[in-house]
RNA sequence: CGGGAUGUAGCGCAGUUGGUAGCGUGCCACGUUCGGGACGUGGAGGCCGCUGGUUCGAGUCCAGUCAUCCCGACCA
């Protein structure tokens, strides 16, 4: 399995790539840009969803489902917005094929040109608020507070496996509030979801804050982030979420009348995260044997394997397996027993090893014999003989120490990578190496526009409190209060 | 959209001056194995991306075409 597999420092890009493809998580389809989400990268993708599902419903949002395309003419209705989108749209054009009048298969029926063209959502912003206009006439109306779980389709150039597809799964939440504090109060709190989700799911540390002018999303008055620092020196955005302001209730024409009689435009917030969680999960936590996952997200966080010679043996293995996977599964522990007699106990320790399955526990007729077990956990390596009385307290704990462990091993990472610096030369080189660098802006999109044309850096995040600090920009030496994250990102 | 590369067995690849389609791995059967990617024997598996041309003969030469991947610019 992990024959032939690059490591991160011959080449981060091949390391990614094949480990995305030989850990089974997702492979290229015969679609330009499109993937496969296989089965085991599902399974992940699916315990994603479902803890942030919960905080969701939690916070009082709701599920619900908006249609895949979008009429043209809706997004001409915000100005920026369709500036942002408008050169990554799939459109579809007709709704009919024939067969081909010289025989060569099908075309598309000439007949079956549409009215008005339809876009494959890049996004939903504006056909929910156009529905919303529908269902808001009073200030009782509101709050809406909607999440939609969907597919959306952007025409990026070029893509990579969960960091940037054609076509990427993700949720949008989509909430209209009677006020701007009630809209910026539910803004910070998606932030924040998402922010305490990366750290204890994915036990990702990450930075939060707001986007500068350049990096902000298309009609939204704010942009609130999270950045993580991926292992190869690059911040890669895990989540957003967005003030909208009355923008799109403009833009539709979505108005409540107030307790005060009086008609005003709704104010609303919309925030996401993707598929391209995985791929920060990949690039957070794995090495070069393989993937590793944190145990919350691992479909199964312990793998269990016989050693044996005799069928009598597998037999009695089998019936202690049974007992110690019973004793881990009522702790909510979830196991998988691999007993397939094809494959070498050696060559499975090197297949969940790839896979990142937390911890492996082994058992042979020596064990047996000394009511014990070997485990394995994936993130130090390290192999224990444990005895196998109370082996799921032990099991339980090891798992909630190896997530912590994760977490930690990340944010030194960080932390390690994380620089001040205040001159433009060391601004460079520092980009150059990669990591955060902390440095003083002037606050300008054109300095900041500069800086990512001679560097490739881009404003990651402003603090939300930045701490406040004389100093110069590094770049224009015009004077700044406070400094800002600048990193190169995926 | 620019630059680079590649299309041959499920996957990874080789294929010389044009002359019977190969290797590794995986797959199937049987046997021996099993504490870190086991081995033997036998077997199945091919529109050589597609279209056209040159030739007695094309995986190989020529022209076209389609597709995918990688690196940049654009983006979550």
């Amino acid at each position: 399995m992990a024959k032939n597999f690059s490591t991160r420092d011959e080449n981060y890009a091949q390391w990614y790539n094949d480990l995305v493809i030989k850990a089974g998580l997702a492979d290229n389809s015969a679609v330009r840009g499109c993937m496969v989400i296989k089965p085991y990268g599902y399974a992940i993708w699916e315990r994603m969803q479902a803890a942030l599902d919960k905080m969701f419903k939690d916070t009082g949002h709701e599920n619900a489902y908006f249609p895949l395309f979008i009429p043209k003419s809706f997004f001409s209705k915000e100005a920026s917005h369709v500036e942002g989108f408008a050169k990554e749209c799939a459109v579809v054009t007709h709704y009919r094929l024939k067969n081909d009048p010289n025989g060569k298969g099908v075309i598309v029926d000439p007949d079956a040109k549409l009215e008005e063209e339809l876009i494959v959502r890049p996004t939903s912003e504006t056909i929910i608020w156009d529905t919303y206009r529908t269902w808001i006439q009073s200030y009782r109306d509101l709050p809406i507070l909607v999440n939609q779980w969907a597919n959306v389709v952007r025409w990026e150039m070029r893509t990579r496996l969960f960091l940037r597809t054609t076509e990427f799964l993700w949720q949008e939440g989509h909430t209209a509030h009677a006020t701007q504090e009630e809209a910026l109060e539910e803004t910070n709190q998606m932030i924040n979801i998402y922010a305490e989700f990366a750290e204890k799911w994915m036990a990702m540390p990450v930075l939060k804050g707001i986007k500068s002018a350049n990096e902000r999303f298309a009609g939204a008055v704010e942009t609130y982030c999270i950045e993580a620092l991926m292992q190869d020196g690059k911040a890669l955005q895990a989540g957003t979420s967005h003030f909208l302001g009355q923008n799109f209730a403009k833009a539709f024409d979505v108005k409540f009348l107030s307790k005060e009689n009086k008609l005003e435009h709704v104010w609303a917030t919309s925030w996401g995260v993707s598929t391209r969680l995985m791929g920060a999960l990949i690039m957070t936590h794995s090495d070069d044997n393989g993937l590793v996952l944190p145990p919350n997200l691992a479909p199964y966080q312990v793998v269990i394997i016989p050693i044996y010679k005799k069928a009598e043996q597998l037999e009695a293995i089998s019936a202690k397996v049974d007992e110690i996977k019973k004793s881990l599964e009522a702790k909510g522990i979830r196991v998988k027993y691999d007993n397939r007699d094809s494959l070498t106990p050696g060559w499975k320790f090197n297949e969940y090893e790839f896979k990142g399955v937390p911890v492996r526990i082994a058992i042979g007729p020596r064990d047996l014999e000394n009511g014990t077990v070997e485990v394995a956990r994936r993130d130090t390596l390290e192999k224990n003989i444990l005895e196998i009385t109370d082996i799921d307290n032990k099991i339980e704990h090891l798992l909630e120490l190896i997530q912590v462990n994760l977490y930690q091993k990340a944010y030194s990472f960080r932390d390690e990578n994380t620089f001040i610096v205040d001159t433009w030369e060391d601004f460079k080189n520092q980009i150059e190496k990669g990591g955060f660098v902390l440095a003083h802006w002037d606050g300008t999109s054109e300095t900041e526009e500069k800086i990512k044309q001679e560097t490739k850096a881009t404003i990651r995040l402003i603090p939300v409190n930045p701490k406040p600090e004389t100093g110069k920009c590094v770049f224009s030496g015009n004077p700044s209060s406070f400094r800002v994250y600048f990193a190169k990102a995926y």
